[in-house]
Formats: C-alpha cells, structure tokens, sequence
DNA sequence: TGTAAATGTCAAGTTTTATTTACATTTTAT
DNA sequence: ATAAAATGTAAATAAAACTTGACATTTACA
C-alpha cells in the first residue's frame, strides 16, 4: 500500500512526531505505515484522511487496483 | 464504525457468503462487519469499495466525525 | 564543523482484527 | 409445515497493527 504521508506532512509543515501526537500514535507507527510497512488501521486511515482533509483514497492507493 | 454493507448487498442482490467470496475473506468476517463487531483492514476496505464503486467514506462512517 | 532535530530501523512485546470451526436462529420458498 | 438458504454468534487461534525502547543515519542550520 502507498502513500502520500510524506508529501502532506511536508505541505503542511509537519513532522512525523507532530502526526503521530495528533493521531494518537506512535512516531514510529506513523513511519512505518509512511514507509510501507504496513497498513493503518481503517479508524486511523480516516484520521488521517480527517487531518488532511482528504478521501482515504487520495491518501492510500491500494496495489492491486 | 457504521457501515452500508447490508444496503449495498441488497443493491447488488448478493449474500454475505458470496460478499466474502468475492474479496476473499470468510462470511463470518463480512458478517462481523456488517454487524459493526470489528472494523475491516485497510486492504478489504479497498476491496470493498472497489467491488460496489464507491469512496470507503461512503461505505464506512467513523463515529467520531 | 558541530550539534540538535528529524528520520530510519530493529527486536520484543501487547493489543486488536481476521480466520476457522461449529452450531443456533431466522428467512425464503415450495 | 418443512427444507434449504441465509444470517447470527461464540470460542479458539492466527495474523496484523501498534507500542516501547534503543540506537543509527540523515538533514538543517547556527
């Protein structure tokens, strides 16, 4: 699964420490998932979407579409 | 986290067997979900969404919006 | 150049979700 | 009314998400 983490932090002048506080994770869950190795949760997906103010799916493409 | 599973199957005239046929999981995972016990992962939300054509917002809603 | 912040990574452990199996209940249709 | 199909549910196990802690590397910038 991509994403596109990397890129909104960066629009939004984040780091992953800030992301991870404001969605209750961890830093290094925020860096995994930001680097692949694995997925979110779906109720952290739509945090994240939340956050960001985007569809999930502008977040996260799914390999095998 | 609600979900229109049910309205969608209906929809589309299928069962909760042949749901979890298609996005290969159980029919005791579609129906747990279906029946709000658990959330799906983020890739059988894909799977899901992709099947009925619609954004995982519109078949998924996060309780805390 | 040095140093602090940010990021990357790994291992071990906890928590949550998925899967299996099995059976009970409800619905559908004959 | 009865049989078959569909749905509901629960316990046990497997798998994945997530945490914690620690340390290494990279980036920013004084």
């Amino acid at each position: 699964m991509k994403n596109k983490l990397k890129v909104l932090r960066a629009e939004n002048d984040m780091t992953q420490a800030q992301l991870a506080d404001e969605t209750g994770v961890s830093r290094q869950t925020i860096n995994a998932i930001e680097k692949g190795k694995f997925d979110p949760s779906l109720p952290l997906a739509f945090k994240l979407a939340r956050l960001f103010n985007r569809k999930i799916e502008d977040i996260f493409q799914d390999e095998n579409d």
